[in-house]
DNA sequence: TTTTTATTGTGAAAAAAAACACAAAATGCC
DNA sequence: GGCATTTTGTGTTTTTTTTCACAATAAAAA
């Protein structure tokens, strides 16, 4: 599943590139992915391809599209209007995706005022916002004191859904999907692989 | 080891708060970790507990720091001084865990004026700044069309672990280690495993 | 039209990861 | 000090994931 959306990302690019068809092989060299596992990803989702001339790019992608948009396009919000709730909110990716980012919210009054294509709220609105885009999914981008806060409240108003950028493991009910991701630990885990293969291979 | 990273940062959590001992279910149901998992990971790495009263929290947080900390304090880089960019310069995180951002650059001269502990340089001097801290590891923070120009710049000035948050995937060699962080999919994985419970569960 | 070739699609095998189950040990209570 | 209880540590089983192997098939070539 993990791996769909790496190969859209990659048959996207393919496609800017003006490729028309892919092999199982290709994908997989690009995505780093063994070329059995893409074609028994694919059979997974019933998705066919022609036994000689591989798949057809923008085939490939509009069944992905199906996989992921049968529900039309999906209303968030984001909390949170520091450096990665604004990085979030200039993300023009999420346009071509059918994500559309309703609101960001902030304590901090100065936050409010940003000039942006997309509203700076006050906490206090938050729920009267989520109801009337119908919002689910939220993203939290507050300092790691404030999350569990924020996580409450947006469970309370009705989100099931949330990504949570904040460097702490929220506690949320079983039914609740929840993303942690540490960017910390990104990077954390790549020095420390860096520093392995050092020890390998030593000068 | 990815768990690792989520046990440490769950344990600092219960440090702060005072906890002197944990069980491997108490750090499990944190973590969302299964006990018997926690410590099979533990065993992995030869961390022993006490059979009576469990784990003590700062013997295990100073065994995790001997993993990823034995070649002591990294010298990083982050190149794209946008919004996401910032907001890693800025994260407080990195000195607690012995990273030390060292420098920034971005090819927009306004960017270089920004007022911050971590400078802004150009890109020119890139080389020149590596070579000077002994970077070994670089973020890339830049828009996606230059990603894999900047990519291709800092594998040639000896960098051989890469964060990319660029949303491409980026082509490097076997031997560079490479994360590629796409926030785009964190968030639509979320919204489609919302989608999907909605399914199951219809109103 | 037949043969060759390249590539998919998938059942079977192998490997890896997770869960189970229970012995060993430490603590506290009697 | 001995017994009951709790929790670790780990060998075994189960499940999941990945890889292997090869038949089926479409395109191209002869």
């Amino acid at each position: 599943m993990r791996r769909i959306l790496l190969y859209r990302g990659s048959l996207l690019q393919l496609q800017a590139l003006g490729v028309k068809r892919v092999y199982s092989y290709t994908l997989g060299k690009e995505t780093g992915i063994s070329a059995q596992q893409v074609r028994k990803d694919f059979s997974e989702y019933q998705i066919k391809g022609n036994q000689r001339g591989g798949y057809r790019v923008d085939e490939l992608i509009s069944e992905m599209e199906n996989i992921f948009y049968k529900k039309g396009s999906q209303n968030i919000i984001i909390v949170g209007r520091g450096n990665i709730g604004s990085s979030l909110a200039n993300y023009d990716n999420f346009i071509q995706r059918q994500i559309n980012i309703v609101a960001t919210f902030d304590i901090d009054p100065s936050k409010q005022r940003i000039r942006s294509e997309i509203p700076v709220y006050t906490m206090e609105r938050m729920e009267e916002i989520i109801d009337r885009f119908g919002v689910r999914t939220a993203i939290i981008a507050v300092p790691d004191m404030a999350a569990q806060k924020v996580c409450d409240h947006l469970l309370g108003y009705g989100i099931n859904g949330i990504i949570n950028f904040a460097p702490v493991i929220l506690k949320v009910s079983e039914d609740i999907i929840i993303n942690n991701v540490n960017l910390s630990d990104e990077i954390e885990s790549v020095i420390y692989c860096v520093s392995l293969t050092e020890d390998e291979c030593p000068e």
